[in-house]
DNA sequence: CGGAATGTTGATTATATTCAACTGTTGTGG
DNA sequence: CCACAACAGTTGAATATAATCAACATTCCG
C-alpha cells in the first residue's frame, strides 16, 4: 500500500454543493430514513461529501471517527489490524451501505480502519448533529437504538460463524448469501485476498477452499464469477442442518 | 452476596415478586439509571423476578427472548452452541451485569444460550415497556442507544481478539483483565472449562497454556486462584506493543 | 506495454483439536 | 455423613486445519 503514503487521505470535493446527491444518501442511513423534512435539512446542512480513490484509507483505526459514513458510489473495506499488516476485514460496504454509527454516537475512536476499495463517493454525518437530534428526539433516537441493536445482533452471527465454523463452511455460506436474489451466478465484491481477509483465512487457503469446491462439482470459478452448480450440495457443505 | 446465595428469600423457582430487589436491579440496568421516578415505576410494574439453578437454561438460542434480563446476584453464561455440543461462551455474566437489550428493543430471538452458573436471582423486563417508553422518552431512547453501542463496539473488540490472537495471547489478555484493580491474584470467575469455551479454546488447551505460563514463571495456578508473579512478562505475552 | 498487484501451487510448519486414559473434586441422595 | 456418580481437570499421542514460505503464473490498470 504505497499509495497510501503518498497520496493524502482523501479529497473533499468543492463545497456542499451536491445537496441533491447528500440528502439521497443521508436518508438512506440507519435511522435517518424517517426524519421530518427540516430536521433532514439541518443534518444535510452539517454533512458533506468526499471522494476516496482505491487503497485511501478514509478514517485510520483509533483515530477520532469524523462521523457517520455513507456510500454513495464505490466500495469500500472495515478491516482489523495486527501490527505485522495481517488483516482481517469485518465488513465489506457497497453503494448505499454505511458504517461508524456506534463510534459516532458515543463519540469514540474509530475500531476499524476504513479503506476504499475502489473510487469512492462517501458521504459524512459529523457527530454533533445526530447527537443533537437523538437528544430531542425520540423517533430518531429510537430508530438509532434500533440500527444499532441490528448491526449488534449481525455481529453477533458474525462471532458464531468465525468461531465455530471451519473454513470450508464459511466459504459456503458466504457464497449462499451472495446468491440471494441471483440466478446461479455470485460475483465476488472484491478480490479474493479481500474475500479471503473477509472469511478469516489467507488467499492461499481460500484458493485451495475454491478448488475443492470445484473439484466436487459445486461451483465453477471464472476470476470473480463464481457460478453454483449445485446448491444443495452447497447448502449440505455450509452445515445446513436437515 | 454470600448471603443471598444462603438464605434467599424466596425458595421457589419461576415468578417472584420483591419491589425493592426488582428497583435495584432494573435501575442498574444499562439505559434505566436516569429515569425518572414514576417511568421506572411503570418499568418495574411489569418486571419479575425469577430463580435459576445451576445448569439451569434460562434463555435458549432461538426463542422469543422474554425481556432484558438483569442479574440480582449469582452468575450465568451466554454461550453460542453447535448441534454437537460444541459451545463458546461469548460473555459471563456476574451481579449486575445484564443482557439481551438488543434483542428485546428489536423483539428478535434470542441470539444466544444463557444458562445459569449458580442459583441466580434474575429480574426480566420485558419488552412492551421498554419499547413504550423508547417511544416517548428520547433521554430513554439515546441512553438505550448507548449502551447498544457501548457493547457493540466490545464486541467488535471481541472479535478482533479472537480473530488475530493465539491462545496464549487471549489468556494473557484475560488475566490482565482479571486483574484490574485486584493485587496480583485473579480468581476465575468460573469452571476451567467455562473459562476455555469463554478464550475460544478446548478446556485441554487451556490446561496447557496455563502450565506454558507457570513454566516460564509469569503465574502460578491454584485451583481457580491465579497469582500473577509477572505483570511486565504477561503484558508482553498479551502483545502489548512497546 | 510493463510492472505491480493478485492469484496459484507445493512443501513445510504451527497451533490447537481430538481421542483416550486417568485423577481429582463436588454435590446429592440414601 | 458417607458413598458414589457426575463433573472437572490433566496428560500424552496422534491428527486436522490453516498458516507460512517460496516459487511461479496471471491479471489488470495506468
Amino acid at each position: 500500500m504505497q499509495q497510501e503514503l503518498r497520496a493524502p487521505a482523501y479529497t473533499t470535493l468543492g463545497p456542499v454543493r451536491d445537496r441533491r446527491l447528500l440528502e439521497r444518501v443521508v436518508s438512506g442511513l440507519p435511522g435517518f430514513s424517517q426524519l421530518a423534512r427540516h430536521d433532514l435539512a439541518e443534518v444535510v446542512a452539517h454533512a458533506w461529501l468526499m471522494e476516496a480513490r482505491r487503497g485511501q484509507a478514509v478514517v485510520k483505526c483509533g483515530e477520532r471517527i469524523p462521523g457517520v459514513i455513507g456510500l454513495g458510489s464505490g466500495s469500500a473495506k472495515l478491516t482489523l489490524r495486527r501490527p505485522n499488516g495481517e488483516e482481517r476485514i469485518v465488513r465489506l460496504l457497497g453503494a448505499g451501505d454505511s458504517f461508524g454509527l456506534a463510534a459516532t454516537v458515543l463519540d469514540r475512536p474509530c475500531p476499524v480502519d476504513v479503506v476504499a476499495l475502489a473510487s469512492s463517493m462517501i458521504a459524512v454525518v459529523p457527530p454533533m448533529p445526530v447527537q443533537r437530534l437523538a437528544e430531542r428526539d425520540a423517533r430518531f433516537s429510537l430508530a438509532v437504538a434500533r440500527a444499532l441493536a441490528e448491526r449488534f445482533l449481525d455481529l453477533v452471527d458474525e462471532l458464531r460463524s468465525t468461531e465455530q465454523l471451519s473454513g470450508l463452511q464459511r466459504l459456503a455460506r458466504y457464497l449462499q448469501s451472495l446468491l440471494r436474489g441471483e440466478d446461479g451466478v455470485a460475483r465476488l465484491p472484491a478480490t479474493k485476498t479481500n474475500i479471503a481477509a473477509r472469511l478469516g483465512v489467507k488467499k492461499e487457503t481460500l484458493s485451495r477452499l475454491l478448488h475443492a469446491l470445484a473439484e466436487r462439482r459445486v461451483i465453477e470459478v471464472r476470476g470473480r464469477d463464481v457460478a453454483v452448480l449445485d446448491r444443495t450440495g452447497l447448502a449440505a457443505l455450509a452445515g445446513d442442518e436437515v
